[in-house]
DNA sequence: CAGGCCTATTTTGCATTCAAAATACTGGTA
DNA sequence: TACCAGTATTTTGAATGCAAAATAGGCCTG
């Protein structure tokens, strides 16, 4: 289905920051660039506005969805309650190759830490987050973490860590292993929602680092409120 | 935005049933129905679609999605984990207002228990259950719960109850009320979670009554796989 | 030369169109 | 009559077309 291929590449688009948030998205452009006609590309930017990704502006087009202050700690939060879950059901239901996939993840992580390759690191950290929810056996529980994730992917794994928080980071990540281990589900969903806690922290003070609105329209905007503007019609 | 009222009237249309689980969803006639072309239609099946409300299948178009066992027990998982969420955050947060429309939306609820009418007793069992997620304050947790509930409102909301049961879900409904007032967060989240548990196992016991699926196509279910059927093509 | 009205252009939202795929129908055959 | 091939019809997926809305220029006035 060419819809689902370009909310898949539209999605990646906006993850990587190629469209920066509350840039505009042009669909002619878009078109071109993805060589499609407009209409599956409106069918994906529906979905994507679904998801919360870009948000629709009546007559006007898309953007890329900026979050506020509270967009990021509401998705924190919510990323919280989430997560909490999944430690609480991979608990009971982890097989013995997950807890290994997890294990192996946290190792090349530490090892990642020692090397200061923070790149990397970030890597292996999404990836034990992510092996911890799949764990869960739960495909509505994975889906809506994935949503939920990416909204806050670029603040949770752009912000800059100081040393000490890293450090700390680090510890309790020892600490969430440590409780998957032992099977410690109570321990586990309290380490998980702390290292949140803390990175929320974390990012909102950094300022969650979103590059302020890109102004693709001109600096004229005017106040048009008054007088029935006329409509503009086609054609010579 | 003529798309979005159409995702609202569509997914209306689907919890009200009034196309039943597994059924198709033909284009053509619902067009004519809500006095659209397929573009809007189109657009609003891909964003019900990315919600889960139905199933996209290539070149054969869109039918309600059918929940398996799993899949309730999958919804009914993230339900609990997002009501706990809710209910800790609520405890909180809720203001007295908000307070006193949980409140009086239970009293509302046990009498229409001792009235033995069950619709209304659902009505604001509901009521009080959005109400609590309304309170913690965080408009993602709120779109997700209410993406989450959808999915099940029809087995959570149409299955019969027995007499005990009914009984049973009211005394917790009494102690979701006093963990709030005393804002016992633990209490809550623990009542809550059993709740949804009870009424989890309910609705699996009940064989979550969808109907089975509405053959709208023949029953002459040719096996067409052999044979590189040529294309039909269009009129002369 | 600044500011506002008015028109040209672009962009958006939806309808329509067109080819490919699936389904339904028909007649032939054992 | 049951089954199958072959054809017509419907349905789907995506491109194109067209009117309304927004934006951008240009011209005029003070």
């Amino acid at each position: 289905m060419l819809h689902e291929e370009v909310v898949v590449r539209l999605r990646t688009i906006l993850l990587e920051g190629e469209i920066p948030p509350g840039a505009r998205i042009p669909e002619r452009d878009l078109c071109v660039q993805l060589q499609i006609s407009r209409t599956p590309l409106r069918e994906a930017l529906k979905v994507l506005a679904a998801e919360g990704l870009i948000v629709l502006l009546p007559n006007r087009g898309a953007r890329a969805a900026r979050l506020t202050e509270k967009d990021v700690q509401d998705l924190f939060e919510v990323c919280q309650g989430l997560e909490a879950l999944a430690g609480e059901l991979a608990c009971e239901r982890i097989s013995e190759q997950q807890m290994n996939e997890v294990a192996t993840a946290h190792n090349a992580m530490v090892q990642h830490y020692h090397d200061n390759d923070l790149a990397q690191y970030y890597r292996r950290n999404r990836q034990i987050h992510e092996a911890i929810v799949a764990a869960a056996g739960n495909p509505v529980l994975s889906a809506l973490y994935e949503s939920v994730t990416a909204r806050i992917r670029r603040a949770r794994y752009v912000t800059p860590m100081t040393a000490e928080r890293w450090a700390m980071a680090v510890n309790e990540h020892v600490a969430i292993l440590s409780a998957l281990t032992r099977r410690d589900s109570l321990g586990l969903t309290h380490i998980l929602r702390a290292h949140l806690r803390h990175k929320r922290e974390e990012v909102l003070q950094a300022g969650f680092a979103e590059p302020l609105e890109i102004q693709t329209t001109s600096m004229n905007v005017r106040v048009r409120k008054l007088k029935g503007s006329k409509v503009g019609r086609r054609g010579p």
